[in-house]
DNA sequence: GTTAGCATGTAAGGAGTTACATGATTTT
DNA sequence: AAAATCATGTAACTCCTTACATGCTAAC
């Protein structure tokens, strides 16, 4: 009955924040949101619309393509925008910092609304977002060390690679967190302090 | 009723094939085959259990620490064990190479028992993960290139860490297929024919 | 002999998917 | 006017998690 999804929610809020839609646009929308393989279902995307419109977070907007005409049995596009408690309820959602956020799902859809998200909850979220992942590092490390015996090659190199990939966007943290502290807004300015196109980027 | 679940169900299989267990071991090393952090929970392993033994996989094989007593009526650990038909079974799943063996998730317990695997089948699959990559650099490159106007830095950020992800893992797999045709086992041995240490590994 | 933690299990429910069913609009 | 595609919606089911309930074994 409750629909109470989390990434769903923050993410159609976000998106109508920034215009209002109908849900199949939003679909595609979330779907390049949200890591831009995901297919997100209608069977999830309208179930939750309605539950957002039962709790007056949306309304429906009825101008679109459909003139004049009634909508009432006779389906046009149906435009969903924002209401003044679903702007308040993304707010809330914005400002949440805490431990949901640094999910490997919800971190995306946060970082997608930066934008509109404020400086100090920003640096929070990916302060967060990184312990995360340090704690995954450790737990790699210690897998791959206590493990060389029992373990083949192929399940080695899986591991390998996995904490690669893990020490990796700790480093584009460390960058977007670095950035964030010098007030600036991301987006590879000439790297500044950076490797001088030395190859071996590992470490 | 069916707990046809794919993916627990070859784990299982795969680690019960290389020793009798009980289930609360196979709870741990599932976790660590399955992505090292994912918690996978006994209310998803013992049903599991539950059902294979329900169409003969496996079998009880109650020697363990319990020694001569009755264990109707009294829980001691249960040790699971693969009968002829699990065998089977196991060896059927890892022939399959379809597509989806190319999930994320699926792809990663292939890995993980490639040493019982066909070095054909091997290299199907790390062959159709490979597409499947390609698809998704594909849609992200466009993505990013569509998107110039109407998206802020951090979602384009996150779309660029994004991209340069899954090309990484793309030629990671480039390695372990070039690897694999040679017949080697991987394990980083000495770069062969690999980029003499010139930066820009992009492409 | 009682606490701690190993070990097994179930019931309820959350978050999503697939497959289906239907209507409206645009293209050919 | 038929076909394609845009658009909305529902029902059933999957796979998993959380929270609970229980018994056994070791340590103090």
């Amino acid at each position: 009955m409750s629909r109470k999804s989390g990434v769903l929610e923050l993410a159609v809020l976000g998106l109508l924040h920034q215009a209002p839609m109908h849900g199949y646009e939003l679909r595609k929308r979330i779907n390049t949101v949200l890591g831009s393989f995901r297919a997100l279902s209608y069977g999830s995307l309208y179930p939750c619309l309605k539950d957002m419109l039962a709790r007056g977070w949306i309304v429906e907007d009825d101008a679109a393509t459909r003139t004049g005409v009634r909508r009432t049995s006779g389906r046009g596009k149906i435009v969903y925008r924002l209401t003044a408690e679903g702007k308040e309820r993304f707010q809330d959602l914005l400002a949440d910092s805490g431990p949901a956020a640094w999910d490997d799902e919800e971190f995306g859809v946060h970082l997608a609304f930066f934008a509109q998200t404020d400086a100090d909850v920003r640096l929070r979220i990916l302060e967060g977002r990184r312990s995360r992942l340090e704690e995954r590092v450790d737990a790699l490390r210690q897998s791959l060390t206590r493990t060389w015996e029992r373990v083949d090659s192929y399940t080695l190199e899986l591991q390998r690679h996995g904490l690669e990939s893990v020490e990796r966007e700790v480093r584009w943290l460390n960058e977007l967190i670095a950035t964030e502290r010098h007030g600036e807004e991301p987006g590879r300015p000439e790297p500044v302090r950076a490797q001088p196109a030395t190859g071996n980027d590992k470490e």
